[in-house]
RNA sequence: GGCCCCUUCGUCUAGCGGCCUAGGAUGCCACCCUUUCAAGGUGGAGACACGGGUUCGAGUCCCGUAGGGGCUACCA
């Protein structure tokens, strides 16, 4: 097998367009995209949609948003175009026809005419498809075919000796040809099976490099077959890890049901829903690069341009993974953390308006400084500090399950309330934080009660809210008039329920 | 069932024969800081699946077993 690697590097994304984009496949994606981009090769998207049963519209529409969203560009493919194109399997019927009368006027493929009921048949006998077609005269083909008889195009498999080859991860594999069974290569509708088109395709794209799930390996041996009949020069081969679900069992699928992580929430597996969850794309990125693969220097964040510059498909880990989606949460808020601010406002204001509030630019702005440390997901920006955007004007008072902190009383919360309040009002129009520190804590230190105690119960007072970002930058937003005003309905609510 | 691949802390991983009394990260626990929640800091519990070889020496190489994953379609 030709192991050379003297030519240009060129990977490609060879999915189904059956709709939504797997996280699995994507990570595929991300591998293939990385070699390439570390040699300074290109990427090709292609479009495998010859089963026409399971392509779904749109699908190439939601591949290449993931794509675009995640910052993996594209360099060949449907929407890009290329010197090698068309990149939709479907309009290269012609091709696959021509190269599968090839392998059959050569005796590598032939002809089979056996009936659905046929192959049920051997399918019930236990064994797989009989070989039954496969020495059939050519008058007895001519024949069949005279009569109109559907056929498949099959590749003539060796029924002896072993088929061996390099795999990039594990290294030299060899396998027993007997086991394999003359694949279907060209179907009756015309449509040609994976066997048959992706070789053709990677051939005349000049694909130097096949990275694809694990999945595959089985009919490595099949396909080093089908290389070496046409005689073609074979790329080098990388069979991938695949994800298991986050319990370890089983691959990860859309088609089982939902996962949900200890906090309840469901675990994102598909493109979208990694968007509409609230990560961040650099996130997702680092995420899925350190699942089988590591930057080393025991660094777990890195950039993708810096993956680029390390990436090996040799050292890709040969195991499957766990998805280790709790990681990608702590990663989030790490991005979330350095993240630039006006970047970080871009990305919450919309959420914040999806959820009828109406944003005020320079407000948002001022928040991000004390919400960045404490969001997991943009998404939590609403439970968070949702209420800032909300109509200042009719903001109720809490109720007292909410006012009233740990260890305190309703008596002593309206004690703690009152006191504050002339000393809030002094302060001047500012309202700066640290001010509002400082007489907040030697109140705290006059009255006899806790920093926290104090603290807390104002937190509540103007936030509404249990959680909120720091109680002087809450405040300072708010603005002094606004604060004090919801201290006082605070006041009010729950001196009427002591009364 | 047959064939193929895989196997280090719960999880993601480092380790490519001596540097390993096995390192990092996450998660978990404790403490510190503290203005709730976080973040940050410090510390802790936590793994070489098992059994045989090979070797002066094995987490690292070989074989077997077990476990896990996959393939076994006119799906990819």
């Amino acid at each position: 097998m030709n192991d050379s690697t003297d030519r240009p590097v060129r990977t490609r994304y060879a999915p189904s367009p059956t709709g939504p984009q797997h996280i699995g496949g994507i990570r595929s994606a991300l591998f293939g995209w990385l070699y390439a981009r570390r040699h300074g090769g290109q990427f090709i998207l292609r479009i495998e949609d010859t089963d026409q049963k399971r392509s779904v519209p749109g699908s190439l529409e939601q591949i290449l948003e993931a794509f675009d969203w995640l910052g993996m560009d594209i360099d060949e493919g449907p929407a890009q175009g290329g010197d090698f194109g068309p990149y939709i399997q479907s309009e290269r019927l012609p091709l696959y026809r021509k190269w599968a009368d090839w392998l059959v006027e050569r005796g590598y493929a032939y002809k089979c005419f056996a009936t659905a009921e046929e192959l049920a048949a051997m399918r019930g006998a236990g064994a797989g498809y009989d070989r039954r077609y496969r020495g059939l005269p050519a008058a007895q083909v001519a024949d069949l075919e005279a009569q109109g008889r559907l056929f498949v195009i099959r590749f003539k498999m060796p029924l002896t000796g072993k088929t061996s080859g390099q795999d990039m991860i594990r290294g030299s594999m060899s396998f027993d040809n007997s086991a394999l069974q003359d694949a279907v290569l060209l179907k009756s509708d015309g449509f040609p099976t994976y066997h048959l088109a992706h070789i053709v395709d990677d051939y005349h794209m000049q694909i130097s490099h096949v990275s694809r799930a694990v999945e595959w390996l089985p009919s490595f041996p099949l396909h080093l077959q089908i290389w070496d009949a046409f005689a073609w020069r074979k790329p080098q081969f990388a069979h991938l890890p695949v994800l298991l679900n986050p319990n370890g069992k089983g691959k990860l699928s859309k088609r089982k049901e939902r996962f949900v992580d200890g906090g309840g929430k469901a675990v994102p597996v598909l493109a979208h829903e990694f968007m509409d969850a609230g990560f961040l794309p650099a996130a997702v990125m680092n995420f899925l690069t350190n699942i089988g693969w590591n930057y080393g220097d025991n660094q777990e964040i890195f950039s993708t341009a810096q993956a680029a510059k390390r990436f090996d498909l040799k050292d890709v880990n040969p195991a499957n993974s766990a998805y280790p989606i709790a990681k990608l949460e702590w990663l989030n808020n790490q991005y979330i953390q350095t993240a630039e601010a006006d970047y970080l406002a871009r990305a919450l204001k919309p959420i914040l308006e999806e959820a009828g509030f109406n944003v005020d630019d320079d407000r948002l702005r001022q928040l991000v400084p004390s919400l960045r440390v404490r969001l997991k997901t943009l998404n939590d920006v609403l439970p968070m500090a949702g209420f800032f955007f909300a109509d200042w004007a009719s903001f109720e008072a809490p109720v007292a399950d909410i006012l009233v902190q740990r260890k305190m009383d309703r008596a002593g919360t309206v004690e703690i309330l009152r006191g504050a309040l002339p000393a809030l009002e002094q302060l001047d129009g500012d309202f700066k934080p640290d001010e509002q520190h400082a007489a907040m804590a030697a109140y705290a230190r006059n009255c006899g009660y806790k920093n926290g105690q104090v603290f807390g119960s104002l937190r509540a007072a103007v936030s509404g809210q249990k959680v909120s970002p720091p109680t002087f930058d809450t405040m300072a937003i708010l603005g002094k008039a606004e604060s004090t005003r919801r201290i006082k309905l605070a006041i009010d609510a729950l001196s009427r329920e002591l009364a």
